[in-house]
DNA sequence: CGAAATTTTGAGTTCACTCAAGGATGGTGG
DNA sequence: CCACCATCCTTGAGTGAACTCAAAATTTCG
């Protein structure tokens, strides 16, 4: 059920097979959202996980355009900061039909105080997304359709890639062009004629719902995409992460 | 020295003496910082708050463009997340001649293992984060000019107040045009164009850097602006974040 | 097979950008 | 205390990237 995650986990250290336990433990059931439907009235007091599907943070301005803020792939937390703030600012839909992993706050709670590696596991997946949104302020801010497109695909690749869902340069995508467009503050019209360019340039097919990146030094050198920001790769060097997971080991609670 | 911090986490639930002493206690120094300057090398294994002045943090793209992705305002921890990240993405630098209080990782780490509501605090303070730079992500995306700014300006206003610096509806905000044009994805050029026609429309008033809100409600109203997201409103209704907090109260570890 | 959704094309428009230059402002040193 | 320099704000003019509207072609799916 939570491979996926912990898959992706395993890149900075992972958790140990009894935290893993614990972990799937928690999970009380899980549930299937049709594509198109929302998530809303299920995070109450539930955390959602996304098994597989694809699905999205999006906000609705008062004039119906959508803005979509982030994307979930397989083995992402949807709405871990409900577990500490008390107000949504923005809604969770299924971009495909979606199966998610509830997993109920009291748990994760429970979870949180006998494993800390959890919580910190947790809160650092939070930091991440933290870390994917303001690339994509940056994104959208600053650069032109073309570079937010294939930026937007980078980052993809190298999310799905991180839980084993890319093969051979190629990967599921069962987006329209006007998610795409939400996705980077763009019109439908204007994605089209930007993606035909991107296919005419060699830099990807796109057939049906599977993408295939061509050339990825020229899509990222394309959309400025340099991996770094999503925290994929270990880096011992840096940081004080592993310290303090160490310490939480050292000294459990 | 963190009174602007405590005043705000006081908003939901605050923090006890005792804990506040603790926080205090573990800053090791303070240091200035000039306009213009950067934090960097600073926050290698330290975690920096703003006590006096405004900071941002900001992406520089290869051809020199700049895009803040947030700012920072007396009371914000600038760099939380290189608590457990070891990739950070962005730079953090000061826009004024800012105050910092210094707080070693190693201290913040004591202090979580101890008093694991600080460490919910944290973490929260970084979800908040979060939850500004996807309404960032909507109002960059979707809204044009006017409105862009409209809400900034809306969102600095309650982020001042929140920490006891706004006055009879206005207060400090030191920041150039080329700044707003980098923290909304627009030119110079045109955020004087649009700045001129706000303060035509009497929404408010901008002497040297003293901004004035004159109509909140319309210039709410334009930027689209509702406060939630900020979560500086208590809402015991929602959430397990107060049930959390209590739960670590209840059973200490 | 037909309806609905999605992609594609065309044409005209606009919001925001760039380039360039002229004022204003403020800090600093002689 | 004033002159000077740097930064910032403002204005004008021309341009362009992305938008809107509208309709046709294509694909998807029940």
């Amino acid at each position: 059920m939570l491979q996926r995650l912990f898959f992706r986990l395993e890149r900075f250290g992972g958790l140990s097979e009894q935290e893993k336990h614990a972990l799937q433990e928690a999970v009380a059931r899980t549930r299937l959202v049709n594509a198109g439907e929302d998530l809303s009235g299920v995070h109450e007091y539930h955390c959602n996980l996304v098994v597989e599907g694809l699905a999205c943070d999006y906000m609705l301005l008062p004039d119906g355009r959508r803005q979509i803020t982030n994307l979930h792939v397989p083995g992402d937390f949807c709405d871990l900061d409900l577990l500490l703030l008390s107000a949504s600012d923005r809604s969770i839909s299924a971009l495909t039909p979606v199966k998610i992993a509830i997993i109920p706050h009291h748990k994760l709670l429970d979870l949180a105080e006998r494993h800390p590696r959890i919580l910190l596991a947790l809160w650092r997946d939070t930091l991440i997304d933290a870390a994917i949104s303001r690339e994509c302020i940056a994104n959208i801010g600053r650069r032109n359709a073309f570079a937010r497109i294939a930026h937007l695909l980078c980052e993809l690749y190298i999310r799905l890639q991180s839980v084993g869902l890319v093969r051979d340069g190629a990967f599921e995508l069962p987006l329209t062009q006007t998610d795409i467009g939400d996705a980077t503050g763009l019109s439908v019209v204007h994605v089209n004629r930007t993606l035909q360019r991107m296919r005419a340039d060699g830099l990807i097919t796109w057939v049906g719902h599977q993408v295939t990146v061509r050339d990825q030094k020229r899509l990222e050198a394309a959309g400025e995409f340099r991996a770094t920001y999503l925290n994929l790769r270990v880096d011992p060097g840096h940081g004080s992460g592993d310290r303090l997971a160490r310490r939480f080991v050292v000294y459990p609670t």
